[in-house]
DNA sequence: TATGAATGAGACTTCATTCAT
DNA sequence: TATGAATGAAGTCTCATTCAT
């Protein structure tokens, strides 16, 4: 092998290696500060943690939401991912509703503070609000639609409203031992279901 | 009332009676600026609403939670009051506790950032905590059992985790067109029935 | 004489009085800091100096051009007020201009770094040009127009112009001893004359 | 001079002719840049403007003054040997004076910040200061002694003096409609007439 | 030599809380 | 008892400058 014409590369690539890896230090850094402060934890502290000056952050993650984002794309594309595939497992569209909508609280009840930020009015979190329900009102939709169709569940509730409503529900789940936010919006979906 | 012959007495009644009065406009004040600003409003807003010095407050409420319980205990009382008469006001056990709720949301969603503290794990708001779950919690109670009873609903929910949940779910409300509170506590408490 | 009714009087009036030389302590410090380093200082150091919190700075004046008139504001006005005096004085109206552009010059020299804020663009020092506009502009415009009635200078000098003008000249006088702000305004007002 | 035979030669020639294109490229961004945002503007911008990284800058220019004196110096220097050929011009050479100043502020009103700048006590600014002073004091100083050898001025303003009340009267100009420095330039120097 | 990521000092501003008057 | 001035910790954000690659 000829590493003469790499050299260049490996070192531009190096350069973006590193930086990448930083990035990755720094969402892991983020990730833990906000399990141990929630996730409006001081930029010194979220760098300090990185082991990183408080620049490096802003050059990264110019605002808190952008941070927020990074620290959870994966998940919430795999939220977002799963819902489809529970659709077309087998099941009644409404228990692949609550499955999936299971698979959402069980991200959110282990992200301290997300929920609660979530449903912040605070200007500056846009980008946050915006990447969520991008992501997941549509999913939620999908799965909304195709039970109503199927004639299991009301058809006057908008995905919208769901996802805050299951976001809410989430909020302070994990410091409190006497409320659990799983049983709750079980009955929330529980409620879905066509009256009769 | 006579308070001519009690010298030391008279002038304690008065400023008993002062006492009073400030109290009262000092709750006046901090509901408006509550409504205004939410229940985090700055202390110096509220002095200044009251027209009195911030110290005032300070005297009267050492809390914050203190001034809250304080502002909204009148409202909270006459919520738990109502349970046990709506309990026996002829309807099911179920459509009480639906009434009852309500009656709960519509409180919580009048007052911008209330439910959002409610659920603060911030030390310092254990009084307010403590305050509407010793008043609440029981009357909740109370209408649970009595719907579970009836069989109307499954018997395996806590009153606290659902005053919980209710309270989450009426965070926000208010600043967002596209999310009612009471349409979701409807589906929640839709789905407390026994299962089938 | 009888005190019962003062008390209180006596005692808002130390309040207030306490207040007065508190403020008369921070623009003495802010004065001092000015000299030193320049009406730009951190507000920090201000603080310092006056043996404050920072927070008193903000609360007596909340921006800084507020503190840097306040500072200046008694200079001013009695800069402002000398302007008719010296029209009236007897010599003639060009001299009057001189003698009153010299004020201005001697206030300015020692004031280092206000020259130089004067003609910022910066907003925020909106409050500061307004004061010193106000109050020198018309008077400026006074004297230039009783000299160019008398057929001493031209008649084409707007008073705002000149007093920028003026006012830039004095900026970093007194930094450098080659550099004589008094002499380079004296040719600018010579320069007024009316050509030939 | 011939440098065909030096084998270091050809190649340090051509890296050098590299390394002037680059400085060529560095400092036609930088008066980009001046031109946008001042000459104190972020040296992030100036190399982004460059298109090279900021440690380019920084090798190439280690202070900013080095920067700004070789982005203005032709400029500068034109306007140095723009002096002798007014001079000989045939003018009166009082006439010459106003006009080499006149060049001077065309100059100067044209760079957004510079006069400023320029006054600037700030150490770290002594390169500028130098450059300027060292290239244009004298030349102003000849046309200075022409004019008072002829009699058309008074013979006791020092060119140091004359330039930077000059200098100083071109600060701000171009941000404020109402201010024009030349015209007040123009003041100054007919102020500079013998006197009579 | 060039790059640009990282650093971190430094300035601002807000507000809960204390305490002299 | 009431007042509100004072305090200062806390948090944000910006850039000049350095240095590993």
């Amino acid at each position: 092998m000829n590493d003469g014409g790499q050299r260049a590369g490996s070192s531009a690539g190096s350069r973006r290696k590193d930086a990448r890896r930083n990035q990755q230090t720094l969402l892991e850094a983020a990730a833990t500060v906000f399990v141990r402060s929630g996730v409006e934890a001081p930029v010194r502290d979220i760098a300090a943690e990185a082991g990183v000056g408080m620049g490096t952050i802003y050059r990264h993650f110019p605002t808190r939401a952008d941070l927020i984002v990074a620290v959870y794309r994966h998940q919430v594309d795999a939220c977002a991912e799963a819902g489809p595939a529970l659709l077309a497992a087998g099941a009644t569209p409404h228990a692949a509703l609550g499955r999936w909508i299971d698979l959402f609280v069980d991200f959110l009840v282990t992200k301290h503070g997300l929920a609660a930020v979530l449903q912040s009015d605070n200007a500056g979190f846009e980008t946050l609000h915006s990447y969520f329900l991008d992501r997941l009102v549509p999913v939620c939709g999908e799965l909304l639609d195709a039970a109503a169709a199927s004639g299991e569940i009301r058809s006057d509730v908008e995905p919208y409203e769901l996802m805050r409503g299951v976001g809410n529900l989430c909020i302070g789940s994990g410091s409190d031992a006497r409320y659990d936010a799983r049983r709750l919006v079980g009955l929330l979906i529980a409620g879905l279901r066509q009256p009769r």
